[in-house]
DNA sequence: AGCAACTGTCACAAAAGTGAAACAGTTTTG
DNA sequence: CAAAACTGTTTCACTTTTGTGACAGTTGCT
């Protein structure tokens, strides 16, 4: 996501006139953004643009923007996309359900540009380590996602890579188990059609990349469940 | 940061009445709070009990909020740690400066606790997700359902399938008797064609395991009744 | 084209977990 | 106290789940 420098945002507001004022401010600090007013158009432009941010109207045509904001984190591509929720609706009772359901900050209208931005700043500052910055790292294990290099205790590991992709996945999801399933939506890329027990291959190349010297193995098998990085694996 | 289970937090606010309220609703979050009123203060309490969560008020005592803040931010070993600010000033250039500099979110008085409580486990969501994993504890069993593991006294416990699966139903319903029959409806997936007898085996099994370091028993047998999850055995 | 790296599947081996039976031990009852 | 009723333990055959090594088809590069 967000290669070349330029900061996707994609805006899901109905209000034309309240839209066009964010994406002045937005396209002011350098992003590129995009915007429809429809809930059911927003899931599709999200594949489509792969945005660095959402902002979600709560109140708008089609799927509403909290529904909008479920979908989204259930999927295990959009798991931890940002989203920002907007809405008129000033009562506490939809400021907790918004967040509850996923959204990573609630804004009542009217809000001020400036503090929206500097709000989106925030998220993007926090969440952006995990999706576009630097560097990955869970007991002795440091990835570089620019460089795209991995080391083990300093040492260089050659991953292939899919591989790659899943150790990936198990460094920003450290200790949680996934199972195979799990893993080959959020790793693959066209899942569908892949056998589950491919994972295990593609497990057991990863654990052979990452103990080349004898170093002890970071992925934990959870029997009838999945496999995840865990540093006391057997216990 | 966070080990063993609790998570920690820091709240630093001034105003005696408003600190007991946070630190009574974040009590009932399963936080451990620590508090104080002094800016000076609170940096060398986040040293000392390496929070996974700052509270911070703007107006304090000796060193500001905000200053606290920045120098949170710009010492690497605290630069990601979670803040949240909060303010009796409503403007708006104060909010954006707080977000400006590094604080994660930003909340003006008066606030709901729900809504503070909703913010905090947004931002723990996406800095500290281990943070909110789901875990079950009884009597120094912890079970943890994200990463599928189990520790009696901090030390990892190794479980078979249906034992987890057992001891899941103990701990969620602790203290409580069940008979072989519903032992076998509710953790065997085709409970039908078992045999009663079937469930003693896997009891102590699952006692064993628990037991792996001579801790004492906390399965409790009701004779002709049935099992339950109880500190004191003999009762 | 030629080669090397990478992928996805299989078939088989190995490991782990499961359920039942049999017997030993305990507790409750008559 | 002895019989009856239960529960604890051990063992074993069987099933399910994983680990492994080999292989053939792709892909990307030179």
């Amino acid at each position: 996501m967000g290669r070349n420098g330029t900061k996707r945002l994609l805006l899901v507001e109905d209000d034309r006139a309240l839209a066009e004022l964010v994406k002045y401010h937005f396209a002011r600090e350098g992003f590129t953004v995009t915007s429809t007013g429809v809930g059911d158009e927003a899931l599709i432009l999200i594949d489509e643009v792969q945005p660095d941010l959402v902002i979600l109207d709560w109140m708008i045509e089609g799927v509403s923007g909290i529904e909008v904001c479920r979908r989204l984190r259930r999927s295990p591509a959009t798991a931890s996309l940002p989203i920002m929720m907007l809405t008129a609706r000033g009562e506490e009772d939809d400021r907790v359900r918004g967040l509850e359901t996923g959204a990573d900050d609630f804004i009542t209208k009217p809000f001020s540009p400036k503090e929206l931005i500097a709000r989106a700043n925030a998220l993007l500052r926090r969440s952006r380590p995990n999706l576009l910055a630097k560097k990955l790292n869970y007991e002795g294990i440091e990835m570089d996602l620019v460089a795209h290099r991995v080391r083990r205790e300093g040492k260089p590991v050659a991953l292939g890579p899919t591989e790659y992709r899943l150790l990936r996945h198990f460094l920003e999801n450290p200790q949680r188990v996934f199972s195979r399933q799990q893993l080959l939506e959020s790793v693959w890329p066209h899942s569908e059609e892949i056998e589950l027990r491919t994972v295990d291959v593609h497990v057991r190349r990863l654990r052979i990349a990452l103990s080349k010297d004898q170093q002890f193995d970071l992925i934990r098998t959870v029997r009838s469940e999945g496999y995840s990085l865990d540093a006391d694996g057997a216990a």
